[in-house]
DNA sequence: GGTAATTCCCATTGATTTAGTCGGGATTGA
DNA sequence: TCAATCCCGACTAAATCAATGGGAATTACC
């Protein structure tokens, strides 16, 4: 049940952008940098964000990646799908024809217990944006000033 | 984000243990049978089942496995927890110290989104026990009878 | 007491995933 | 042009996953 590497820095990248948001592309190296990342890693990453329209890139010197949408319509949830892969606990909740597999569609009560699960975790994943993570670290910030 | 088929299975063959509370030790082979697992593979897992308490076994003939408590004592967080680990989503919320490595211990919003995530998994597995389960798949196997 | 049933324990293995690394090619601003 | 940058595919070392295999210890039953 653990989150890996990936869905880890991919996040804590895209936060970065999310506060550098609007300051034209930031340079890769930047990002990582920043946020002690492998370079040649979160490169892959970043590809895959890319390639699912989350952030947008500029190639060329004073090139980079910046997010394609606003912070708040960002959500964890968003970046997760893309850097992990659905978020489930179960294959078998992940539609695509793979619930039959089990057997007991109907009457599985340990399937309904997963759905249960599975919401609960969407819930909190797609109701957290960006913005939201923006906006709550500049908060415990000035609190702790 | 998913569970492994050690958790998978281990709550399976708990939960066919959940229905025949009561009737004496289940010889490993029968639940095995009964819920489609590779009979030595869940023998590993009933082996830390055991060792962490939740089941009692007796060896020899007639011998097998039951519930070392009642069906409603025992939650399905119980048996994650034995057979998958700690339920986090992110190693710095695990305790033991852990949570200082990413050095953003006040203000990390992340740190505060992972650690609802948390919440609410936790929630889910920590409610449901397997009587739950048993009396959920005995009310939608009358509903679709 | 013998035997079959059964748990218990340790080691091994093949496949997959994870977390990178490496090297080079394409694009673009200065 | 050239330096900064993104882009792409291949490779790898380590860990984890999902078993498999062999055999020792225990016990009910005849």
């Amino acid at each position: 049940m653990r989150i890996s590497t990936r869905g880890e820095y991919g996040l804590r990248a895209m936060f970065y952008l999310a506060l550098k948001h609007g300051q034209g592309p930031i340079p890769l190296k930047t990002i990582a940098e920043e946020q002690g990342i492998s370079e040649h890693y979160l490169e892959q990453l970043m590809g895959a964000l890319r390639r699912s329209g989350l952030v947008s890139s500029v190639r060329g010197a004073q090139g980079g990646y910046s997010l394609s949408r606003p912070p708040k319509e960002i959500t964890v949830g968003d970046i997760i799908r893309v850097l992990e892969g659905p978020i489930t606990p179960m294959d078998c909740l992940d539609g695509a024809g793979k619930e039959a597999e089990c057997g007991f569609l109907g009457p599985c009560a340990m399937r309904r217990m997963w759905k249960r699960l599975q919401d609960s975790m969407e819930s909190v994943l797609d109701s957290t944006t960006l913005a939201c993570l923006a906006e709550e670290a500049l908060f415990f910030e000035e609190e702790h000033a």
